[in-house]
DNA sequence: AGTTTCGCTCGGCCGC
DNA sequence: TGCGGCCGAGCGAAAC
């Protein structure tokens, strides 16, 4: 899939801002009003971006923060959402759901296949206290998310380690693709129970989540079928896949053939060798 | 009362 | 060619 997980999010923030940062809105044409959900009316959202300069981009998980004058623009790309720059002349497609163009003639262009993303519109400061913010977790490269804040975490729950990992109230960041590489790195399968995890394979599981998605943003995120991030290139780690999209193909490791399975309702590849429950 | 599951949003895509 | 079913992130409701 190309669902943007959390270091795809990260390089498109970090592109994203070379091409729009100091960029100021002229106007914001909302082509598909469900995808702003606050305020409430979408030609409110419209009028108080007007005129509004964009300062820098943020992330927090899988969401991009848009820090503006006067207002922090919260947008998630869920499946297949992407910005894009282009001149304002350029043809778009049925696919473009909000516009937003700029005083210097570009326009910032949200396209989303599946109309899946959101946008919310925030005072400087209130995003963190409400949703969608408001419940997640830490992210993985901070200082919270330890190894024994994971086994805390994890042993309050009886469901799948798989299903818990994907919950952004765990950690946040974590999508289909890098909880089924992390799993596999740590040797963990992704059916055990959460609350039975050892210490050892706990420490194992934190060290390996933050690895696999240091080593993706460091590959600039994963290619699997369409992503690409807001200049058009794409990512490369999955190269570095050992298990998603790998249906019997041989384990790196082991050479027996990848399974792929259903684990809370996601499709889950993993090595029936390498991973074993505890 | 906390935890877990379900329903909803969408349209491309697959299989029949 | 048509059509039903599937997929999936995360919220909010419903169920447990």
């Amino acid at each position: 899939m190309d669902v943007p997980e959390l270091p795809e999010v990260e390089t498109v923030r970090r592109t994203l801002t070379g091409l729009v940062k100091g960029k100021t809105i002229k106007s914001v044409e909302i082509r598909w009003p469900n995808i702003i959900k606050r305020p409430a009316e979408p030609e409110e959202f419209a009028r108080k971006l007007t005129g509004e300069t964009i300062q820098s981009i943020g992330r927090r998980g899988k969401f991009l923060l848009f820090h503006l004058d006067h207002y922090v623009m919260v947008s998630h790309l869920r499946m297949e959402g992407k910005y894009g720059l282009h001149q304002a002349e350029e043809p778009d497609d049925k696919h473009v759901h909000v516009i937003f163009t700029m005083t210097d003639g570009t326009q910032l262009r949200y396209r989303d296949v599946r109309k899946f993303g959101t946008m919310h519109l925030f005072k400087p400061g209130e995003e963190a206290g409400e949703l969608p913010l408001s419940q997640l977790g830490p992210e993985p490269d901070a200082e919270e998310f330890t190894s024994a804040y994971l086994k805390e975490r994890l042993a309050k729950t009886n469901r799948a380690v798989k299903t818990a990992l994907l919950d952004q109230k765990t950690v946040v960041g974590l999508g289909n693709i890098y909880v089924d590489e992390a799993l596999f790195r740590a040797g963990v399968h992704p059916e055990t129970k959460a609350n039975q995890l050892s210490d050892k394979t706990i420490k194992t599981l934190h060290a390996e989540i933050k690895n696999t998605l240091q080593e993706a943003i460091d590959a600039g995120g994963s290619t699997v079928r369409s992503y690409i991030n807001s200049q058009g290139e794409i990512g490369m780690f999955q190269l570095q896949h050992f298990v998603y999209g790998k249906k019997d193909e041989p384990c790196k490791n082991c050479g027996t053939m990848i399974s792929k399975i259903v684990v809370g309702g996601r499709g889950t590849h993993f090595c029936a060798k390498c991973q074993k429950k505890e």
